[in-house]
DNA sequence: TCTTAGCACTCCCCCGGTGAGAGCGCTAAG
DNA sequence: CTTAGCGCTCTCACCGGGGGAGTGCTAAGA
């Protein structure tokens, strides 16, 4: 087994480091000589653990803390274990079944993704987030314009087979009910089944030629249609919960790193980066420490997954949790719940 | 001035316990006699100061932590001093003109009440929670069915003239979009404009009539409606922002107390009782520690407006903060808030 | 009678020292 | 190559003392 830099490293020695890191995580506390060789199961005697040890600090992988401490997987450690130690227990099919059970696809997609969220951070007891998906190809299935006062039209968009959005436009002037339901019927008549640009595109164009009034109104239906799917805000937000959970693993010292993660957290602007990176990945991506390149994950490990409908990546999700969590157990958790999350966005087709 | 039980309290150790409570709000460490002396502006000794110290000590609005420390307010301290001793300072009005810009009445009710909740948060420097508006009254105003795969059918409900909800629901049978536009032109033809209760009762009553199979889809149409508008889920639900603020004011040692009321935060059950009392109050509501009853909140206070709509209370708001809080900057942000988001509401009529 | 200076007392907190314990590196023997 | 033994280092918990802040009390002054 040969480490990044072509650095060999004894089959003896991973299963030390494997074992090191296990316990590590469980108590987070510098693991002795002694109670490694106890825990490895290789009957060997601590001096031996010992020397061994003192090569994985050379390589790396460990360090002490102190002179007369045990040792403590470094960031480098801790990538090699994940890369080439690590046995992911699968998860138990009961286990499946209930997270399965729980993402009923039967609600709306905002319901469906905070449960996704609330149920990652109870399984796997860190933070979770779950990005919004992004929804590239818009096509409009049905319009409603319903009058309020003052110039004011409630735009329904119907889109995508069963995303709802509604929002406010305002006019130049007052639409009469009959004039609405008029724009209705044109526009879906029209349009429906065609995708938001080529929609606008024609709008654009007839409303050249023919100048009228109401289809100002029927574009800026339009223009706020894509306003609201197409850019900024489209994937521009994510769901959080179990931010909880990071408290209760935090030692004494760090309460104002984890209030600076809690402010990123606020400002969204970080994290939606990092996530955004892992829309281009595909499959579980694992930032320990650092890694991830932002200063205030810096003691935090992130695990992500991109989730897909139709075998096209929409968004993503993932957890985050201290340096020292369980990553044989939160992977697969993870994993499989961006698989459950866009089967069950799936079956809404 | 008496106290609740009677008790007779001086001008002058009025005037002290409030510069006392003042200078422990601003930094959290017993307030000795010297400093009290200087900060009261009264040209007093320390020693008189000390007297004075004793008595309130009797009464129990302060107390100190140890033999040679300060003094610290009591929970009776905070509530005499926000009861009767309070002056609070009128909000800047150019501060209100930005949060009255800020709460859009042009969003979704979600997104209002989620720049509410931030907003909240923001200016005090504290965790905030914004309950959803219970909907008491509704009126249907427009229904709209879309077929889906599988017998099932998009039900989309405009209510109270501006409320937009969508669900899922599963037919007997399958319906073909002429079935579904016929059953949407006779709801809108028959109940637009009732209340729901009456738009179910009409209908059972003519589905034992007719038995006629389309009213049962119908009926699960309102029921539909019921469940989402009117029982449990309505105002069963709150918004939060800026818990990570709380993190910042903690002491060292209670982690672990803010982690119990992170927990608490998801469970949601507690906080939501809390609210839910504010509802029958009217005005700015105050609970000073345990004063709440949640064991949680003990070492927090929190302060909590309704909000109305044309004279109706529809939600509660609020914010979390440590016992020593600025409660004469914070409390007018909470009315004003509760006020303007109101008001906000109000606007979409 | 109220205020205040003075004084003794209490308690916290910091500091340095000390001793026990954990755990390492090294060495030398098996 | 493994391992027992030994010395060494570093942490941590404990202790005792000194300084300091601040109080309560008392007695004198306004």
């Amino acid at each position: 087994m040969k480490l990044t830099d072509g650095q060999v490293i004894s089959e003896r020695a991973q299963h030390l480091l494997k074992a090191l890191v296990g316990r590590y995580i469980r108590d987070g506390q510098p693991v002795s000589s002694r109670t490694l060789a106890r825990d490895a199961g290789l009957d060997l005697s601590p001096a031996t653990v010992r020397n061994v040890m003192a090569d994985l600090e050379d390589l790396g992988l460990v360090t002490s803390p102190h002179t007369s401490a045990g040792r403590v997987p470094t960031l480098r450690g801790y990538r090699f274990f994940v890369d080439s130690l690590l046995t992911v227990d699968s998860l138990d099919s009961s286990e499946v079944q209930r997270l399965k059970q729980q993402l009923d696809p039967d609600q709306n997609t905002h319901g469906l993704l905070e449960t996704a969220s609330t149920l990652l951070s109870e399984v796997t007891q860190l933070a979770s987030v779950v990005m919004m998906p992004r929804r590239e190809y818009v096509t409009l299935r049905q319009v409603e314009f319903l009058p309020l006062s003052d110039n004011r039209v409630l735009v329904i968009l119907v889109i995508n087979e069963r995303e709802v959005q509604n929002r406010i436009i305002h006019t130049e002037r007052a639409y009469s009910p009959a004039e609405l339901q008029q724009a209705t019927n044109y526009l879906n008549a029209a349009f429906a089944g065609l995708d938001l640009h080529r929609v606008r595109e024609r709008l654009l164009r007839e409303m050249n030629e023919t100048r009228e009034n109401m289809n100002r109104m029927m574009l800026a239906a339009v223009e706020m249609a894509e306003k609201v799917f197409m850019s900024a805000p489209q994937n521009d937000d994510y769901l959080m919960a179990g931010q909880g959970k990071l408290l209760s693993v935090a030692e004494q010292s760090d309460i104002d790193t984890l209030c600076q993660l809690f402010e990123a957290f606020n400002h969204k602007r970080d994290i939606l980066h990092l996530l955004d990176q892992c829309l281009r990945a595909q499959g579980v991506q694992i930032f320990i420490g650092q890694e991830s390149g932002y200063e205030v994950l810096k003691d935090f490990s992130v695990i992500t997954s991109p989730y897909a409908v139709d075998g096209r990546v929409v968004g993503v999700l993932g957890v985050i949790g201290p340096t020292r969590m369980l990553y044989q157990r939160v992977i697969p958790i993870v994993d499989v719940t961006a698989k459950l999350l866009g089967a069950a966005l799936e079956q809404r087709h």
